[in-house]
DNA sequence: CGGCGAGTTGAACGTAATCAATTGTCGTGG
DNA sequence: CCACGACAATTGATTACGTTCAACTCGCCG
């Protein structure tokens, strides 16, 4: 019933506004959401990790568009047949229901962050959920210090709500702090998770 | 198996961080779900409005205090026999998806606005969706120009993550511009409601 | 070595926040 | 009915934060 399908990075699988045909889960990779303005900005809304689902179940069309930021590899389900399972098996529908309440208080969470905090509590406070999302994935158990992410520096930007620049000027001002190391592009070492804590706001 | 309560504006049903020990159908008035920083800030997640759901299935605590911008009768459900009674009935279950589903659709489009949006595109697409969300509630089906918000300038500025000043300003500027007229503090017209979609970006 | 994309750094600008004062509105009591 | 007080909203002046525009650096691959 479900068809294996490996989408590249970059690569996009449902687009906003269209009628969302499918619905997924991923077994592998990072996928992110997004919405866009008409003259082409962009918000992040949601970051799915494996196990995590894709889709609008019960839904005419797709409110955010689903594009790949690592080679992925998705589980994808008709959704029309996928609904019609869903109403007939009470504990996917829960799972489901499940998921989808964590979802929302997420992004709830998020909308704070948005809407209320500085640029330094805003890259504090995604350094800080990133580590124990990544964690949770990586080899040990609990949130680890470093951590490599599944994405650049604009994309950072794009979920925060901030630019490039702003971005990249907190991250380095953190480095002079000695709150955290880079050691690379994409890795992140959390020198001082207390600090790191009190920035968050 | 469910009990009337009311509740009257200001006051606060569920507090964030607590144990949310009920679930609750809103008859009558209008809520507001808020997440606070520890220094006292303050962003409205959610508007609830009557046949809505407020609190937390399946879940520990309540992610955000709940509270009444109006006088409002709700129907008040223990949760844990909530939870039971849910998961004894899939229709009940669906429905709760759908809603949470949407919600999640609502909160995610927030998002955009306030990651993305200057100050101006916010109080015009809040105006917007104000317009057809109270629509649906008062006379007349359709959105109608004219309305009456439930709540003030701060709670709208809580809203859209700006402050009351620059709320206000917009507001008057718009005014001048003669895309609204303001008869009375919390009533709104939408004069030239192309202008507004124009604005609201 | 050269070229390209991602990231960093710098300087100037602009938008919204902040601080402060004024106006307006509503409810209460004289 | 009007005067008063309390609170909500508006308006003004200034500041600060993040954006914008631009130049430059770094790492990587041909």
């Amino acid at each position: 019933m479900g068809r294996l399908q490996k989408v590249r990075s970059g690569q996009t699988l449902l687009w906003e506004g269209d009628g969302a045909p499918v619905v997924a889960n991923v077994l592998e990779g990072v996928l992110k959401l997004v919405v866009s303005t008409a003259d082409g900005r962009e918000q992040i809304v949601g970051v799915v990790f494996p196990s995590d689902f894709i889709g609008r179940p019960f839904g005419k069309e797709s409110p955010y568009s689903v594009t790949a930021m690592t080679d992925a590899e998705v589980c994808i389900f008709n959704r029309n047949n996928f609904d019609d399972f869903a109403s007939s098996h009470p504990d996917l529908q829960q799972k489901l229901l499940r998921r989808t309440l964590d979802e929302l208080d997420r992004a709830r969470h998020w909308m704070m962050l948005l809407g209320r905090k500085s640029a330094s509590e805003k890259v504090a406070s995604f350094l800080l959920e990133m580590s124990e999302r990544l964690s949770g994935q990586g080899c040990q158990s609990g949130a680890s210090n470093g951590f490599e992410l599944p994405f650049g520096r604009q994309q950072i930007a794009d979920i925060l709500g901030l630019t490039i620049e702003t971005t990249s000027r907190q991250l380095t001002k953190m480095r002079a702090d000695g709150v955290v190391d880079l050691p690379s592009r994409r890795e992140i070492v959390i020198n001082d998770r207390a600090a790191m804590e009190d920035m968050a706001g």
